[in-house]
DNA sequence: GTGGTCTAGACCACT
DNA sequence: GTGGTCTAGACCACA
């Protein structure tokens, strides 16, 4: 159920299991996408129709993303052209993906905490996680 | 923004930058302390009140999350004295807890894989988690 | 005080002299909608707004009951289009009809029984029942 | 789970898969009892204490329920000596009786149409009933 | 328009 | 004081 679309820098994947909506997804994976460099100033997104039909959701979704990451000043629309990466980064200094990063980790050592798995345990779990 | 509660075995906390709805982050975190075992059949519950004055919502949230809990019978109300944790365990064989650390595994993976942090660098970020 | 709605398949109403809560009657119709087969599988359920309207109640309480239905695994919820009857049944075997049967059976000759009414007396009333 | 008391007149029993909260179903039964005839004028009730023993519950919802009973009417209380039926009816005609025998009756009608059980079966089904 | 989450606050049932 | 039900109303996510 993990449908992909366009280019291979611009993988977006859905998680339905996730509890986050789709629209937040698809926000997050541009924005990560951004900030760890694999989307540049200037790059083209998928047209709006193309990622709804690959994603099988509804265009509206997808227009409500890219709206927020407008809003952001993470992407531009370019009437009659499509979506690009903008000039302005998110957070130009890299605090703001070490921050990302940082809250990952956390929930993730949380969660795993909660579940009764313990620090030494971890890092052989994720150095045995397939690909 | 963590707010913590209880005794030591029951803390539960909201991550406000969690996208899950907090009456499903207290869910999964009760579950999750029953599956790794810190929660044991006949333990009581925070009351709904404490509950919702210490993590500093609505009662009407916990009272969603408990009844949630007790529906799928992990939980049991006793009206006037309490709610504990129910005789049933959700599943008592260790294949429920398995799969519920996949899950976070594989969340915590795609969610690096988005930032652009590669597999190699994760074990270094997790032995090098702060308690 | 009865108020009826939907269609003829889709009838609910409440019964205030009922001791039952609310979202449990409405619960309960819609399961024995579905256990008599008279609700299939893809059938659309009235909207939350629409049957909130027509038994004159707080919406909250359709979205309970919707919720403890789809909990149970009896209804499916696509937000932004409905709620419909799932694919699961409860228990497609007829034992759970049978069972349910009995029990509100054993309630009503429990509570004639109470009210002095001989069990030779029942068949009459049973059958001299209005439609 | 059933637990009974009293004389033979004065049995009480609690059903916990009823919905109904206790106290009212304690109500309801002696109501019953009255208006069916069962208990009359002078009769003294279980004490609070053994019937809360035999029923498995709190003394304090004995209180409540009989307290109500005081409240309308259908029940006295001595200090010191009991509580006793009323000479006071609850509706000296015998039309109360008649009016929870039909609302008895509509409410099993009603169930069992709901669960697809044809009036024709109804018969059937009452006269076959058990002790 | 359809479902989902949350708050504030009331009142009830029960220990 | 503990849990349960309900209302009124706000705001969000989605089609």
């Amino acid at each position: 159920m993990t449908s992909t679309i366009g280019d291979q820098d611009f993988s977006i994947s859905l998680d339905p299991a996730n509890g986050a909506p789709m629209y937040r997804q698809i926000i997050q994976q541009i924005e990560y996408a951004v900030l760890s460099g694999r989307a540049k100033t200037g790059d083209r997104l998928p047209t709006i129709r193309s990622l709804a039909v690959d994603l099988k959701i509804n265009p509206n979704t997808i227009v409500r993303a890219y709206g927020e990451l407008e809003i952001r000043g993470i992407v531009e629309t370019r009437t009659g052209s499509g979506t690009y990466i903008s000039g302005k980064m998110p957070d130009p200094e890299d605090g703001e993906r070490e921050r990302r990063i940082q809250e990952v980790l956390g929930r993730f050592q949380r969660e795993m905490r909660d579940l009764g798995v313990a620090k030494s345990e971890l890092v052989g779990l994720v150095s045995s996680m397939e690909e």
